[in-house]
DNA sequence: TCATAGATTATAATTATTCTAAACTGTTGA
DNA sequence: TCAACAGTTTAGAATAATTATAATCTATGA
């Protein structure tokens, strides 16, 4: 998904037909400079936030899987409580703090690249992900 | 937890009541060679197999979250499905299985050590892990 | 325009996990 | 030794995220 506008040949393009909800969503997720991180309730939030609509939260569970298994977004396994997804789908890791519950990408500069040297025989890698879970330094709070 | 009797005296030195249900546990989960992974549910099923007696579910939850709490188990992120314990409580990294869903753990020369050059500031890092997802590799199944 | 496959929706069902409150038990100090 | 009490176990209810259901709606190609 770039940025930007013609959403609609964008679903088409991908075997996805563009309906109301999946455009509007679309807008909500692309149309922006940097790309970010959400859960399903934080979507369905902005969504009735931004789009001052409500649509069904199945759709917007049908939307993101749909997205997902198109590639145009990530999910990020934080914890077992809820599920985090991705508009950045490069390749990247992660910082969690553990005190907002925030999701920071890393940059390319903050980690080596990382080298698996042995993989299980007969499998092959989907994916490398690194995730750093951070928190405050209460050691010098003064 | 170190292999091998006297869970007793092991909870207690950690400020744990050694009840019935707590030195049984420890005994499946730490009376063994290899450190393992698992889920509550593989747990409780464990219990009733090995141990044929059946504790309540709360109650294998209370306990794993006691023994996460003091160290004896580590939590593992893989999706928002279910948690993963290990008994593993080294720093480690693992392969994830994602046809079998089984977690594999990484040995030290499958890949470097990983370097964290850029933190966050102020925020002080509780744990950097590298999860390998891999599936069977349907390119050549002839 | 029409037929139809694919989508949306409200709602119910499912599943993992946590909460509750009553009964039970390990520990401590008289 | 034993009563008292805090800590623990337990069944079952509650919660929360997610998925399933089935009726209604809509995008699309003929
Ligand atoms: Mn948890
Ligand atoms: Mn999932
Ligand atoms: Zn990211
Ligand atoms: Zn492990």
């Amino acid at each position: 998904m770039t940025k930007n506008f013609n959403f609609t040949e964008k679903l088409r393009e991908t075997g996805l037909r563009p309906t109301k909800q999946r455009v509007k969503i679309c807008e909500v997720l692309f149309n922006r400079e940097k790309t970010f991180h959400f859960t399903i309730n934080d979507l369905a939030k902005k969504i009735s936030e931004d789009l001052n609509e409500k649509f069904s939260l199945a759709t917007v569970y049908n939307t993101v899987h749909a997205f997902k298994d198109k590639g145009y977004l990530k999910e990020i396994a934080i914890n077992s409580d809820k599920s985090y997804f991705d508009t950045n789908t490069s390749s990247h890791h992660h910082f969690y703090d553990e005190d907002t519950h925030e999701l920071i990408d890393c940059n390319k500069d903050d980690l080596d690249t990382i080298n698996i040297k042995k993989n299980i025989t007969g499998k092959k890698i989907n994916s490398v992900e690194v995730l750093i879970r951070v928190a405050s330094d209460n050691q010098n709070q003064n």
